[in-house]
RNA sequence: UGGGCUGUAGUAUAAUGGUAGUACAGCGGGUUCUGGUUCCGUAUGUGGGGGUUCGACUCCUCCCAGCCCAACCA
């Protein structure tokens, strides 16, 4: 993996270093909300807060951030954690919980309360909204906003203790009522819920809200920047008034970056459960999903998934990256790593009509061209051969390297072939190739410096393994999935998936374990699928190999 | 309409008053037992107008465009 390039948050945290700030410490965090599979979106999080502290030789936690059960569980708990873990960080024992400081906060709220900087608010929903103002006129002042400190603390006790119903009342911050910024009109603290909490059980029947939980967390971990996406710039104010305005052990840096978004790619969690919960999607860790879950089965390394974030920088600017630059990533990782083999996607068969009857030779193949260390397996070759449909075509265009009757090729390790004829059904579909070969070529080349352009990859029907392999493609055929119509289910792809039975592997195939990551040879990168067996092996196309012919095909 | 933020090649970013650079994508070519890899070459950019300065992507000013904010969500 390349070299974290610097940014801008890098340049704040290093000043900051070589100030002397935080005592020289770098100390961050993630906090995510446990109420839903974390995706590529998160990464960009993880790696700018996590990797910072680790290049600065500063120390980084995992947070969770359940201030509001609804929708929070245990499994998203365990998920986030299996899922960071995977891309390859490790926040040793430095595993918290919000709900761990509810007591806590519960404290810093009455000193709130005490300082005559919180009241309890006796305002509906419906009412706050009203006195909360709009975008252009300021909020009026709640007529509870000057309850005594005494009565303030009486109601909020009660209300902790259960003496009130849900959303009755609410602890609110007293700050002002005509600011510009939103979050500024007397945000609410705490709100009554009754609700079970996935760790906490019933014991609180209220809840803290986020912008109060969150910077007082940051501050009771001793956090030094908490880095965190642009939609919260309006809320540093508030983030600061708070620490300001408590008695905390430190006062962490709030800093926003913009998050990523990715071409043919939805982000939001919104969008992303309405997928699955309609179906057109199989789950949260489809292949097809940009949940880490659902490119970890794909087939993406975590490295190249750590790689696309050094490469895309940090910035303020919203922005939408190219999503050929993960691809890009990808590819330059498993070109490095990931075993060549032969595997015959839309078999055609190919007879050699020269080649004897009931002949088969071992031949030897390089594992992988890239890497000497790789080694070298035997591949069994034999009359009837499995080839590309594809690889075949009758009426050739002028830069065509296939096969086509006349020309020669080399079926890759093995021999070179010239075409000699091809069979038809009665729908004059091709059904079978025949071909002559030379026996002086063995291992695939020729000493009399004889030149084929044309190289195929090759099953032999006496040993190939039959097997299922999923093409998969963009879920969405538009770059900005909805921009259209107003509804990016519109947008969807509807040949994203294509599930291939019956394809040719080369035997050695059949012991894939699932996760196991291959390069299928002039194809593309697969991985074994969860649902592969040894009798039945399942792939999942992570990506196709460049195919500048495919390009040239197109353009004509 | 109020507030906050952001505008650098197609895309993402660097240059922090001193030669506008890098990567991906694109295009052209060499090498190659993968039309892969690799190598070489190439086009394209500071949102606009004023100003300060010997010199401006950078500082000032006006304008334009885009994003975010009116949950008892995070």
């Amino acid at each position: 993996m390349s070299e974290t390039p610097t940014n801008f948050i890098r340049q704040i945290v290093e000043a900051d270093l070589a100030a002397g700030k935080n005592d020289g410490r770098v100390h961050t965090r993630f906090p995510p909300e446990p109420n839903g599979y974390i995706h590529i979106g998160h990464a960009k999080a993880i790696c700018i807060n996590y990797g910072i502290a680790e290049d600065t030789g500063g120390k980084y936690n995992l947070r969770f951030d359940d201030t509001n059960p609804a929708g929070e569980d245990v499994e998203y708990v365990d998920a986030i954690q299996q899922d960071i873990r995977w891309l390859g960080f490790d926040w040793e024992d430095r595993l918290y919980y919000a709900s761990d400081y509810f007591e806590r906060l519960c404290q810093s709220a009455e000193e709130l309360i005490l300082s005559g900087n919180a009241f309890v608010c006796d305002l509906t929903p419906e009412q706050m909204k009203e006195y909360r103002g709009t975008i252009i006129e300021p909020g009026r002042q709640s007529p509870w906003r000057d309850r005594s400190v005494e009565k303030n603390l009486d109601l909020f006790r009660r209300m902790k203790a259960g003496a009130f119903d849900d959303g009755s009342r609410t602890l609110r911050a007293k700050i002002d009522m005509a600011s510009p910024n939103l979050n500024m009109r007397d945000p609410v603290i705490y709100r009554i819920k009754r609700e079970h909490h996935h760790r906490t059980g019933d014991t609180w029947c209220i809840y803290p809200m986020y912008d109060f939980t969150h910077c007082l967390s940051d501050a009771f971990e001793g956090i030094t920047h908490s880095l965190c996406s642009l939609e919260f710039e309006d809320h540093r104010p508030l983030y600061n008034w708070f620490l300001d305005n408590l008695d905390v052990p430190c006062h962490p840096q709030q800093i926003e970056f913009a998050r990523l978004n990715l071409s043919y790619t939805i982000m939001s969690k919104r969008r992303l459960r309405r997928l699955v919960e309609e179906g057109h999607v199989n789950g949260w860790s489809d292949p097809r999903m940009p949940t880490l879950r659902g490119l970890r089965r794909r087939g993406f390394t975590p490295e190249s998934i750590r790689e696309f974030m050094n490469r895309i920088g940090v910035a303020k600017a919203a922005s939408v990256v190219d999503y050929s630059l993960l691809v890009y990533c990808l590819r330059e990782d498993l070109n490095r790593r990931a075993s060549r083999v032969m595997a015959v996607l839309r078999p055609l068969k190919l007879i050699i009509d020269n080649y004897p009857e009931d002949q088969v030779e071992w031949l030897d193949a390089d594992n992988n061209p890239e890497d000497e260390s790789a080694g070298k397996r035997k591949l069994a070759f034999g009359r009837e051969l499995w080839i590309e449909q594809g690889d075949y075509l009758e009426d050739a265009p002028r830069k065509w390297f296939r096969l086509t009757p006349g020309r020669e090729v080399r079926l890759k390790h093995a021999y070179y072939v010239t075409c000699t004829r091809a069979v038809k059904d009665a729908d004059g579909n091709v059904v079978e190739v025949h071909c002559d070969y030379d026996p002086s070529t063995r291992g695939g080349w020729s000493d009399d410096g004889r030149k084929v352009k044309g190289t195929l990859h090759w099953a032999s029907v006496a040993h190939a393994i039959d097997a299922e392999v999923r093409l998969y493609d963009y879920l969405f055929r538009e770059a900005s999935p909805g921009e259209r119509t107003g509804d990016f289910i519109d947008d969807l792809n509807p040949d994203s998936l294509e599930a291939l039975r019956g394809c040719k592997l080369e035997p050695g195939l059949a012991e894939a374990q699932p996760g196991d990551r291959v390069q299928f040879l002039r194809l593309g990168y697969f991985c074994a699928d969860e649902d592969s067996r040894p009798d039945a092996p399942v792939f999942n196309r992570t990506a196709t190999l460049r195919d500048t012919w495919a390009k040239v095909a197109k353009d004509k």
